[in-house]
DNA sequence: ATGGCTAATGCAACCGGTTGCATTAACCAT
DNA sequence: ATGGTTAATGCAACCGGTTGCATTAGCCAT
């Protein structure tokens, strides 16, 4: 078997708790006995046993990500990537793992796995998880969580991270009215989803604070595909007073709407303006290229982790964090220069 | 504190061990004292620790994926997401946790904090961090590893588990040469990339299938940009005798490529037909849109995690593994339909 | 009746650390 | 010299399971 601390304990003649003191620097120990205690770790190649370590402090010094395979759309994906990124790496700082791990409807909730089994000792969920009995539970057991992503139900009583959605629709519309678009239209999905009604809130409040009217239709849902995004846009173009500019939610919707002005024979920037949620994967590639409203994953996921670090650390914390959009200017409203 | 073995052993009557052998199922007990010992259990809820139980089998229960957020080419971006989902699947199902950990040149290895610690009890290692030292010590402290791609290295002495990169650019030959391309040209990365000479090495194979001749100058480096994926194609197609037809590494330089075909006004798929490598993001999204030679990320984590946890059981396991790819028909090569 | 076998369960050591309390020795002030 | 203090370290219990071996009781064959 590997080395032990008790092996390192013989070799130097102390005691075993010596040595564990001397590992994580407790207490007072002779400079003397230190030294020798690290030159025989180092001699012997020790390396503490994680387990007994974790059983012993009552600790897993794990943070677990709960996925959902099923959601692909809100979370999963785009998101997915960068802000695991941003949160193994705070949580590699304090010297803890990042678990991930799948809950979707067909499986017996991992998330109680990880809770009572100790395997984790906080965890980041997604808000298309998260139900009122759930944040109970965790709530009573004072078990450290972050939601990624404001819930739906709650939101004042726990832990999450957002995008600043509404920030984001006003930042576009304020970019399309300083390009003297006047007439802007948002496509998106179903305001049954929280980011959604977020985006519309802050288009509406981002044309009153250009003095710009919303018109009556405007504000279009479609199912996310870039063909009801499509057939979305198609049917206000062909209106009297069309849309003279289009904020997207994501890029496959801008992609359906930049088919529609193509087949209504209208230019993109002259014609009608376009503005897409999401810098990826598609607005540098599209024809013209789109100005995004870009989301900073990774520091999404690095808050989240901070903040539930804090919540492990200082247990009974709670708080809420927006994390702001930026804009990138590209072709696709580009009318003045 | 929570419930545990022994109040459940206490409220029963029985002993500790009694307890532990019901709740793993291990040796004859009688089914009166079992049926007792889970009523026990449900009705305090218990929940086994699974640190302690770590300890005492000394086993972690736990795989690690270790990534490389330099690395955003190869694996880390297209692969990560759908590819962990697979290897979470097979955990998940086996009871094991996935860990995930970054190993960048900056850390003191993670690696061995797994390894040493015992955090893990196989992990998954992408091809950009392997060297022969990482694999010599792996290999001696017997701790299984698979690798998520072919190595540069000792390719037979190790796990790995890899898309079968060669036998895509034979299926993509094969559908041009179908499609009556006769002059086929190859544009991808450096070959330094195991998967590029993979890629063309059966580029190679698949124009001897059809009698095809390779031209000189038509396999193509670039360094992975649109850009000079652009200025590659536009070299060949000013060239006497031109390809009819491209291969392309990714769906970036697939872009570079049809934006170079269209700049020296020829049609895709009537003058020029193109294959390229992925189906994800843009494949779908260009115009025209594009026959692809698709992957399945999802198997290819699935089929490393099952050999990892094949060479954790049976210790001493080796297995390489290919995952055929398949095709995605679309606009850009449908010349003849 | 008796020895042998098996089924059911307990005992206690063990996994490898951590930590509260006790102990010892040295030093200081009175 | 004596009591008090402090620095350095050991003892032993503990974290919550697992498991080899021992024990007991019941049953069967001789």
């Amino acid at each position: 078997m590997a080395v032990t601390i008790h092996d390192i304990a013989k070799k130097v003649g102390v005691s075993p708790s010596t040595v564990s003191r001397v590992m994580n620097g407790k207490a007072a120990i002779s400079s003397e006995t230190k030294e020798k205690i690290f030159a025989a770790m180092e001699e012997l190649n020790f390396h503490p046993n994680s387990l007994a370590r974790n059983l012993a402090t009552g600790s897993s010094q794990a943070i677990a990500l709960v996925i959902n395979a099923e959601d692909t759309k809100s979370f999963a994906n785009q998101f997915f990537n960068r802000s695991v990124f941003g949160i193994e790496q705070v949580a590699q700082a304090r010297g803890f793992n990042l678990i991930i791990t799948n809950d979707d409807s067909s499986s017996v909730s991992p998330i109680e796995q990880l809770v009572y089994a100790k395997k984790a000792d906080g965890i980041i969920i997604p808000p298309s998880i998260v139900s009122q009995k759930l944040m109970n539970r965790l709530l009573k057991l004072r078990f450290p969580f972050v939601i990624l992503g404001e819930p739906g139900i709650s939101k004042n009583e726990v832990n999450w991270v957002d995008v600043n959605n509404s920030q984001g629709s006003e930042l576009a519309v304020q970019h399309l009215a300083a390009q003297e678009y006047r007439s802007i239209a948002f496509v998106g999905e179903s305001q049954e989803l929280v980011f959604m009604r977020n985006r519309v809130a802050g288009f509406r409040s981002g044309l009153e604070a250009q003095h710009l009217a919303l018109k009556d239709g405007f504000i279009s849902e479609c199912d996310g595909t870039s063909e009801t995004a499509c057939q979305s846009a198609l049917d206000l173009l062909s209106r009297d007073h069309r849309p003279d500019a289009f904020i997207c939610s994501d890029n496959a919707i801008a992609y359906g709407v930049i088919s529609a002005v193509k087949k209504r024979g209208l230019r993109i920037p002259q014609d009608v303006g376009i503005v897409t949620f999401d810098n990826y994967p598609l607005a540098r590639y599209t024809e013209p290229n789109l100005t995004a409203v870009d989301i900073d994953t990774f520091l999404l996921g690095e808050q989240a982790a901070m903040i539930l670090f804090k919540t492990i650390e200082e247990n009974g914390n709670r708080q809420q964090m927006l994390i702001n959009t930026r804009l990138y200017e590209r072709e696709s409203t580009n009318r003045k220069n």
